[in-house]
DNA sequence: ATGAAAGCGCTAACAT
DNA sequence: ATGTTAGCGCTTTCAT
């Protein structure tokens, strides 16, 4: 039984002891070859990478990665992988870094807080280099946060973070986004705006509720209370609010909705019962959904700009990544939201 | 210089050396205690377990992964991740996958051969247990394929398939879905119906083209040959298109579109020309996207399954893992596609 | 029921 | 410029 082995068992892949034992040298002078960057003879090196081709070698990461205790692995949690935004923010990760040498691994959490402990979890225990995070809707404790950071693992919030642990984050700026809007209505001259703000518990609506009364207090327009809505952002939600405003003595005559779904169930609504759209009631949503470009009239929505997040929140990873754990400082990035005008919102004839 | 190491020093993290070592058996037993599986003394094995929750032990996978030869890991390879078809596709297999202990990495083509190469070549280097593949638009030659069933790894298709190559696959049945969208404007009292057909240099419009030329022959209609158009699938085609139909002296009163985007550009022309939907002319789309049901009047179009074929894929990747690579069989899974019905192709009276 | 030892494939410190 | 050696953390034979 005396066989030379000439590739490994197991795998049966082709291993840098395979290419040393042919060319009758060391393990350590093919890895060298292969790596290019020690000082190696021209002469082998070129041997052992042409044999490489020849033999079709490909490195086993796996390998790699246990001997130098990094994966080059990026691990992403999301509440869900095909949501518009989030799968915007996935390509924006992907590709910066891919660019960079990394590799994205991606776990959805379905709002839920027992996935996203074990989605944590499994990411650590695979090694990942970092991990970056949306926070699920049901996240109610931070103990699995904190240990990713005391395992020195670098962690990044994206759009759903979370004050009380320090990390770097890249968000839009959503008090500056509802803002902006409310403005846009107020510059077409729309004095009676009313708003669908969303549960309130959730940080984002507050800011975007925050945002609507700002532009409203500094153009000197007063705040109806009727005029405001904290109902889930549904549809049909959007829809009844629509026909709540509309059997007012005083009707707004335009809507700032925090979502885009609750938009257009108040176009539905003004459609059906035959009021122009922005002539009678002008509408802006939040999220810039693909439908909000496709709609007759076109809905004027925020843009969140998903894919500049994701690269921006890869992009703080590899500079963090980049310094030792204790030089870390934890970077802030605010992304400027953009409005995107269309039909429902402009008064003005132009 | 005589520490008892306590932990791992490298990764910071606690192994199952510290766990053997504080409670002095050795490596091995611990290593059986945790996998619980082998014969252990009840005693040990309760011992090991508090110790390494108290320690908050987590198993290296990579470790585990170098050892068994496995990583628990699939690949995908999409065209786009950010596409509503994939990014349900890859929701889809998330969901399977991990339930079965599998974790997924994506990565994208972007429609290019190259990168298929280079994401195929990296997955095969991260050892992944398996590599679902949606082929790119770019793809010429399949040496990269036959490199990764040289290998042993199944390699599956969904939905983007290459008939050359031997692997079980999962996609919707095109053909059918045409037949049916057509079949149902026949049924619906259309008689002369147009067609987006699509590059026929792709397999999928090959195959709805066919499905179209069936559903008129069964019923006896005949084919018009200016009534077909082999433009790509935007909606600025579907918007040329549709105004060389209405220009036509005789005019059909039906489209029957390869993609919901074009679709939409034929719904525009007629809207903005006085046509009415569908009394004019009825349209339908393909893809389902989610503005379909968004619109107005709502786009008839096929819905394509993406989350079941995710399911679909993943469930075919663990069956052929558990047989040996002899005895496998290469299940090809076709998916009933679904024609959602919506204003937009009904002339009957309801 | 438990331990000793070997090894998955790679890298890197230390030699020469 | 190259070889030797050790070891990353785990599993798994082969002993006892």
């Amino acid at each position: 039984m005396n066989f030379i082995r000439l590739f490994g068992m197991k795998t049966g892949q082709v291993t840098i002891h395979d290419i040393a034992r042919m060319l009758d040298i060391s393990a350590s002078t093919v890895s060298r070859a292969l790596s290019g960057n020690t000082r190696i003879s021209r002469a082998t090196r070129d041997k052992v990478k042409m044999l490489a081709e020849k033999l079709n070698y490909q490195p086993n990461v796996v390998a790699t990665n246990l001997r130098t205790g990094k994966s080059k692995t990026i691990g992403i949690v999301v509440p869900h992988i095909n949501r518009n935004f989030f799968s915007n923010v996935i390509g924006g990760i992907e590709q910066t870094a891919s660019n960079a040498g990394y590799r994205v691994i991606i776990t959805q959490t379905h709002e839920l807080y027992e996935k996203e402990v074990e989605n944590i979890r499994a990411l650590i225990n695979a090694r990942v280099d970092g991990i970056l995070v949306s926070v699920s809707g049901g996240t109610k404790t931070y103990d699995h946060f904190n240990q990713v950071k005391k395992r020195g693992i670098p962690l990044l919030f994206f759009d759903r973070t979370i004050d009380e642990i320090e990390t770097g984050r890249v968000m839009i700026d959503d008090f500056r986004a509802a803002y902006k809007a409310v403005k846009h209505l107020i510059d077409e001259g729309f004095k009676h705006i009313a708003h669908f703000a969303g549960p309130q518990h959730i940080n984002i609506y507050r800011k975007r509720l925050g945002g609507y009364q700002e532009a409203l207090k500094e153009s000197g327009l007063s705040m109806n209370e009727d005029f405001i809505f904290f109902d889930n952002l549904t549809e049909e939600k959007g829809w009844k609010a629509t026909e709540k405003l509309m059997k007012l003595k005083n009707r707004p005559d335009a809507i700032f909705s925090a979502s885009d779904i609750s938009a257009l169930g108040a176009i539905k609504y003004l459609k059906e019962h035959g009021f122009r759209i922005p002539e009678d009631m002008a509408v802006v949503g939040f999220a810039n959904e693909p439908f909000t470009s496709i709609m007759d009239p076109g809905l004027t929505s925020v843009e969140q700009k998903g894919y500049l997040i994701g690269v921006g929140v890869a992009s703080l990873f590899l500079e963090e990544i980049m310094q030792s754990a204790e030089a870390r400082q934890f970077r802030k990035v605010i992304i400027e939201p953009e409005l995107i005008i269309r039909k429902s919102s402009l008064k003005k004839s132009r």
